[in-house]
DNA sequence: ATAGGCACTTCGAAAATCAAAGCGACAGTG
DNA sequence: CACTGTCGCTTTGATTTTCGAAGTGCCTAT
């Protein structure tokens, strides 16, 4: 910490980032990051991505799917068909957190331990 | 065969990213990431976290401490005194993982909906 | 007609998280 | 010395989240 100073520094944003907190209230949640991790190579359906994701159950991915379009990160598209099919995609702001996305993927296959 | 695909290498490697999957099992419990980024700026003990991450229970706080120490992202140590004090540190693996907390926490500035 | 896929929802049980209180050690005050 | 307060946790229910399996409605292929 800081040698020298009388001051508070506690009022600064070092701890309790504001930001990161919001983040985390929704990437904290289980599944939601890897759902957006999957959308990242295109739109996919609902039970592809129960498919793809491996651990997620149906009715928490609905929630997820809810939420992270509720915020405006994916969208969902219905195409009526005839056989109607619905896809999910990453709207910009969902894009644009691909990069730390992938960097935290980076970082993992680096530090931290094998499954098992 | 179905409508829309031709071929699906996507299932493959794309998606159900390995890396992301373990990072998120990590991040994507409550407190764990804002924990991590509380100790950016520095060491601190249990009760300074306590109050600095505003929300946390205790015993979870200690639930997250514990694990990520086990994960390696972060260190215990104790000063004997005779006050002894308690403090957890960024380890480099924990370290490692700054530059993309930060880089979510920038998007988070730009991207999410202020709390309200 | 039977079977299967898609996109979800519903439901009960298990697990995670919460808030509050408690514990042991120590330090400061009167 | 008793009393209050801090630190670093743990324990104890209550509440919330997540799980896993099954069900629903629609459409298609056999």
């Amino acid at each position: 910490m800081a040698t020298t100073s009388p001051r508070t520094e506690v009022d600064e944003c070092a701890r309790g980032d504001a930001a990161l907190t919001r983040a985390f209230s929704l990437l904290g949640k289980r599944w939601s990051g890897v759902v957006l991790g999957s959308l990242k190579s295109g739109p996919a359906g609902f039970r592809e991505l129960s498919r793809a994701i491996d651990g997620v159950s149906d009715s928490v991915l609905s929630d997820r799917l809810a939420e992270l379009a509720r915020q405006g990160l994916i969208v969902r598209a219905v195409d009526a068909g005839p056989p109607v099919s619905v896809s999910y995609a990453l709207t910009d702001a969902g894009q644009a957190l691909m990069p730390a996305l992938e960097q935290i993927a980076r970082w993992a296959q680096e530090h931290l331990p094998e499954p098992g």
